[in-house]
DNA sequence: GCTATTTTGAGAATCATTCTCATAATCAGC
DNA sequence: GCTGATTATGAGAATGATTCTCAAAATAGC
């Protein structure tokens, strides 16, 4: 068994809830994935894998993983919120490119400093971030010189 | 005229369309208030200044306010997106009580600086950027230890 | 195996947001 | 201040992601 899979279990029986068939299925196609995705995308990827995993109960899944500490509610992009695994994976911030769409992700230990120091300061048990920085990427600056 | 109502005036001329009564009745109502709030919340106080004033046209003129850069998409919050000024405020971060839902303002030079740096480092021309936090407030650390 | 509890799938319901379209306001040029 | 071309508007319908409902199925502890 998976840590992740560990993890989720012992989570959820601290709760009084069952790591179930869906529930497997759910946290396993996510971590063979590794990106953010939204929850349609995870949904048919489930599909083509197991029969009888329902939507309703993919969306029902989600908080509890969030809440299990794995994955995290990351940006929002058309109008869909998206996700991606906290468990094995450091922080990151987006760069998003408001031209082409592109989602650029960087690590940066400086900005987790900036960020727990000012958490401390303001007396904020800090649990997690998000940071999406919004502007043109690399690509689209310079065929727009063109 | 307020500042912001030449820079929006400006703006929308430069594309060809026009500062109407219900886009003026929109910008100062935004700028008469000093939060983040969402659209449901803006329509109703519009409401009780100006009739006729359809939530389809504030819906509408949203994404104009923010393509002049007056204001921008900041948290979302309840399923509803939410939107503050930029116009007149520092950027900020937002530190969101998972307990009570409270929201900290807090702004931060250095914070500014690492990720002008960081795009810079990456060559992305940086526009605007939002930092939300998630955790415990003060009060809530508190009383949770009663 | 039995029972109480938790889960589930399917589809209906909800609700923020966007679209449609016929009518109204606007501006430039006269 | 009128005219025509263009842009805006309000009202309500449409869309689409997300949540809810409910009867049936899986589960864990006994």
């Amino acid at each position: 068994m998976q840590d992740y899979e560990i993890i989720f279990r012992d989570f959820l029986k601290q709760k009084g809830l069952k790591l179930t068939f869906p529930r497997k299925a759910i946290l396993e196609t996510i971590f063979a994935y590794h990106r953010h995705f939204d929850i349609d995308a995870l949904y048919e990827v489930i599909r083509t894998k197991y029969d009888n995993v329902s939507r309703a109960t993919v969306y029902r899944t989600m908080p509890l993983l969030v809440e299990s500490g794995l994955i995290k509610q990351s940006l929002r992009c058309q109008a869909k919120d998206n996700y991606e695994h906290i468990y094995g994976h450091r922080d990151h911030l987006h760069f998003i490119c408001e031209k082409c769409g592109a989602i650029l992700e960087v690590e940066s230990e400086a900005i987790d400093n900036v960020i727990k120091h000012l958490a401390e300061e303001n007396h904020f048990q800090l649990n997690i971030f998000n940071l999406n920085a919004r502007g043109i990427c690399k690509n689209c600056l310079q065929n727009r010189e063109l």
